[in-house]
DNA sequence: CCTATATTGGACAAGATTTGACAAGTCAAA
DNA sequence: TTTGACTTGTCAAATCTTGTCCAATATAGG
């Protein structure tokens, strides 16, 4: 789970405990516990809420909350690297 | 819609209506409808079903299917490309 | 133009999934 | 052995999904 991973090494690094970070995103404490393990998975709204805590830029870790999304989808799928390539190819093309 | 577009090309070049398809399916014909548009996703087992009737290989549609997710999470996100490539090399490093 | 058939749109209910709270548990340090 | 940090399990509430139904809109053939 790249997004808890690093959510935790963050916080672990600035001293912080899981209880002032969930006090901050009004969510108890096994909650967060859960979300930086990975058993659950945060909102959008969350991960911009931890990026102002841990003082990190935001787009970094939503980038790591999408990974796991498209990797969510992607578990166990044969056609996985296949639908990157699309999905790549798709996004390049229709962004302007 | 990548998967949707497909099965209604498919559909369409083989004569057959969204009733015949749907009733094979088991879901009336509004539901499939919304499924070609991609208004409603497919369920799984559903592409593998339609991939039967259609005579097609199950991971071609599979692919596509897979494809509309991913796009779904990355809609609208600044990330986009950076999480598709993260996302990447995930799946090549531990995929053994 | 009629009319029949195909497709689409929207509202809604049932069922599944997710979110969070809470109580109880483990674990380590003092 | 007590305390504080974290984890685990369970439950209810909230949210999302899947599908049905009815009605509206196309489209094709006389």
């Amino acid at each position: 789970m790249k997004l808890g991973n690093r959510i935790k090494e963050l916080r672990e690094s600035k001293g912080l405990l899981q209880r002032q970070l969930s006090a901050q995103l009004e969510i108890d404490t096994p909650m967060f516990s859960k979300i930086e393990r990975g058993e659950r998975r945060a909102k959008r709204e969350q991960v911009l809420k931890i990026a102002e805590i841990l003082k990190v830029k935001a787009d970094d870790l939503l980038a790591l909350w999408l990974t796991d999304q498209i990797l969510e989808v992607l578990t166990d799928e044969e056609q996985a690297l296949q639908a990157l390539k699309m999905a790549e190819k798709d996004i390049k093309t229709n962004k302007n």
